[in-house]
RNA sequence: GCGCCAGUAGCUCAGCUGGAUAGAGUACUUGACUACGAAUCAAGGGGUCAGGGGUUCGAAUCCCUUCUGGCGCACCA
């Protein structure tokens, strides 16, 4: 990188800053390697020294305040309030909540938002599906659902409570006596319902955005006003897109955003045929509205089947700053379902999608949380129900937990073995460390030094999964070195009428499991003291 | 037709904003339990990083191009 700079031949610059590197107190020894490497030898002790910081600052090590407080905006789940969460919902969902809680790890002000689709058509039909209900509820005999409408289950103690509140008041009335009052309704009880489905993944956003309040409250003009300003919004006939026509198509002017001036591909619509805004619209309100209240880091979680509508939004929130907030959208790809190898079929007639209520309650929060982190998120990924439930090390989330679960056995044998011995935290902390010097103990360590940076660099590229690979490979080394003491015995963790190393290894490996639990508490994911 | 994402071991995937001999898991072969939990570990084979150009000291990584797969393509959400 300094060759073209400094005009200098890589090894020469290695040379001075090798130089230089020598007279660093921790460091024992510089070599340089190939075209221009700096292989750098540090002291054991300033390797065997991090112990003594990880205990000192518990799960609070490898956190940071790179973000320096500055706020951030993550929006993820925002499914449209028209039923339960399915499992496709889930990765997304998780996705969103761990990268929220990384970002908070490192210092950013975060705000975790789930933007609520209540005013599109098909809340009327969510409404006109809960007043079927609502008839049946009343004694009618209502048949079998028509085509076009909600036919799930759910929807049946909706339309009970609806008899419970307004009993049989909009019977006979015309549809736009109750569309209304009902749509209102059965879209909070969706949203109730939602919300439990979140909560069994221990998720909850701090704001919940209605996408109608936009409509009611003039929110939609104020935001469209602000591009108007710019000249950004004109009248305007779109070109009839290549390829295959849509069968409705008709050329016709219409109220535009000039998104090719930031990168888009087409001029956006804002305005329907009916004269109604777009859905477009109101995410420039709402983008909008995120700006004003602050946030310059935008983050938006959305399935890949939006791929297309990235650009769009991007190209709002650069030309409502002038470029200097930005929005991320990371998009997750599709989770394929597997039982033992099989693909699991669902289509989407009644009855026959799987929920994440069904996904949690049949694996658990902890096992659904850990694997949809176990891809990045623009790879699709598998979820296979034999094998995430599997204890085996082909299974990540149980390798995982497995390695914080012998720590907690190797300490209540400790306290077997030595039944006098102080093993609190304080006394850890006094251990000496100097004697944690076997190689494969020094790998562990700076293995679990590496931490903070592993946050900060997954926090900064808005990838969770990198948390996930680095717990696998810790745990790994950890597994390692627990099964060189089958043949070295001297190698175990604790030794016989030996306190001072049995302490300095508990020392060790408390400062492992510390950094499993701060990985684990990132994700979601509850460490485990016993299998 | 256009845009976005992907293509890395037989399979599923990592590869940290360009660095040293490209790594795990799985599968296959072979070893290790009088144990701090073998639910684990060790060793081995397996690669034209889709193909082809280019940028440079140096490319799986950046640029161009071809091929293949997924997604999307006025007004729906």
């Amino acid at each position: 990188m300094l060759v073209k700079q400094a005009k200098m031949k890589p090894r020469d610059i290695a040379a001075l800053i090798a130089d230089e590197l020598r007279k660093i107190d921790s460091v024992t020894d510089v070599e340089i390697a190939g075209p221009g490497f700096i292989n750098i030898r540090l002291k054991a002790s300033f390797v065997q020294e991090q112990i003594l910081k990880v205990l000192e600052l518990g799960t609070d090590y490898g956190r940071s305040d790179y973000g320096d407080g500055e706020k951030v905006n993550v929006e993820y789940v925002s499914v449209n309030p028209t039923g339960p969460l399915h499992v496709g919902h889930c990765r997304g969902a998780v996705f969103g909540d761990a990268l929220a809680t990384l970002l908070d790890h490192v210092g950013y002000d975060v705000s975790r938002e789930y933007y609520i689709n209540d005013a599109g058509g098909q809340i009327d039909v969510l409404a006109r599906s809960a007043y079927v209900r609502y008839l049946e509820a009343l004694g009618e005999n209502i048949g079998e659902i028509e085509g076009g409408l909600y036919p799930g289950d759910y929807l049946i103690p909706v339309g009970e409570a609806l008899v419970e509140k307004y009993g049989d008041k909009w019977k006979d009335q015309p549809e736009s006596e109750w569309l209304n009052p009902i749509r209102s309704f059965a879209t909070d009880a969706m949203m109730d319902l939602i919300r439990e489905d979140l909560n069994t993944l221990d998720i909850q956003h701090d704001v919940f955005f209605s996408e109608l309040t936009l409509h009611e409250n003039g929110g939609i003009q104020k935001g469209l006003e602000q591009l108007e300003e710019k000249g950004l919004i004109y009248t305007g006939v779109l070109e009839a897109p290549k390829g295959k026509l849509p069968d409705d198509w008709e050329e016709r002017p219409q109220t535009l955003f000039k998104a090719t001036e930031f990168g888009d591909d087409v001029d956006r619509a804002l305005k329907k045929s009916d004269g109604a805004w777009t859905y477009f619209a109101a995410d420039v309100a709402y983008h909008s509205d995120k700006v004003a209240r602050g946030f310059n880091i935008l983050i938006d979680v959305w399935g890949a089947d939006h791929g297309g509508y990235v650009k769009r939004v991007q190209s709002v929130v650069t030309a409502l700053t002038d470029g200097k907030a930005a929005l991320d959208v990371r998009l997750c790809q599709m989770v394929k379902l597997l039982r033992d190898g099989d693909p699991v079929k669902m289509s989407k007639r009644s009855g026959n999608f799987i929920t994440l209520r069904d996904v949690v309650k049949e694996v658990g929060k902890d096992v659904v949380r850990f694997i949809m982190l176990t891809r990045k998120n623009d790879a699709s990924l598998e979820f296979d129900f034999a094998r995430v439930t599997e204890q085996s090390k082909d299974n990540p989330v149980f390798y995982v937990q497995y390695g914080h679960a012998r720590v907690s056995s190797v300490f209540r044998k400790a306290a077997a073995a030595y039944t006098d011995m102080d093993m609190s935290e304080d006394a850890l902390k006094k251990a000496d460390l100097n004697l944690l010097n076997d190689e494969s103990e020094l790998q562990l360590i700076k293995t679990m030094v590496n931490w903070p940076r592993i946050v900060e660099s997954a926090a900064l590229a808005h990838e969770p999964h990198r948390i996930s690979y680095y717990l696998y490979d810790l745990a790994s080394e950890f597994h390692a070195l627990w099964n060189k003491g089958n043949d070295r015995v001297d190698l175990r963790f604790i030794i016989d009428n030996n306190k001072e190393i049995t302490l300095s290894r508990l020392a060790m490996i408390r400062a492992f499991s510390i950094i499993i639990a701060s990985g684990l508490k990132i994700l979601g994911v509850e460490p485990r003291n016993e299998m």
